[in-house]
DNA sequence: GTAATTTATTCTACAAAGTAAAACTAATAA
DNA sequence: TTATTAGTTTTACTTTGTAGAATAAATTAC
């Protein structure tokens, strides 16, 4: 048992940040996360399509926060990474490590 | 300039097999390193959609070898990494390790 | 109390990347 | 001159990546 899939390379950075928000993953942190920190800045419909696919994959899962009341607004989906996710995220890993190893990349660096 | 595109979970691990196998890449090689370092067992079309692509988009680049003459076949068609490739190879790699960092899979590994 | 405003999620649609299977090519050996 | 072998191309389809518009539900200002 285990499918051994791989991971698309958007749902990589996707589980990895829900893995690092921790508690306070859902739609907008997700997606804020992922701009600080790798400056990639996708649209939140297309973060919500692939939170929806992982789910569905059993790769995370979901439970609705109550109702904030801060100031307007919905209810928060809070998102948390599944022992399969982790799972998954570590092999995937592991493929690239095996596959970095020895390679040098003789590379002049970004101007 | 620089696009600065994401590669493709798959487009990944090619460019990784090319670059390893420096003047010998080409689709049954490369082929073969991914089955042997990932175990990861892709149909030879597959392969070269996927070379064909990454052509395309100038991450590498390729050379007819000549006719090699041992028993039977044709000719070779050889791969490498350009510049191009190099630093995208180089950018997801670090953008990866950005969101890994301080990230602990408190994990259990596979039984 | 109802119309803005705010925060958030869902839907719709399409482009790009992953993948296999079958077809094709071009050599050498029988 | 036909098998056989080693290799590449083509075709077709599934899965992922991605944006934009639509929708939902709460709060605050009149």
């Amino acid at each position: 048992m285990g499918k051994s899939r791989f991971l698309g390379e958007f749902e990589q950075f996707v589980l990895l940040a829900i893995l690092r928000l921790g508690e306070q993953a859902y739609g907008t942190t997700i997606r804020q996360i992922l701009l600080d920190v790798i400056q990639r800045d996708v649209s939140i419909g297309a973060l919500y399509t692939t939170l929806t696919r992982l789910e569905d994959k059993g790769l995370i899962r979901s439970a609705m926060g109550e109702a904030t009341a801060k100031r307007g607004g919905r209810a928060k989906k809070f998102f948390e990474i599944t022992a399969e996710g982790k799972q998954a995220l570590q092999e995937t890993r592991q493929s690239l490590d095996a596959m970095w190893r020895d390679v040098k990349l003789t590379f002049v660096g970004v101007k």
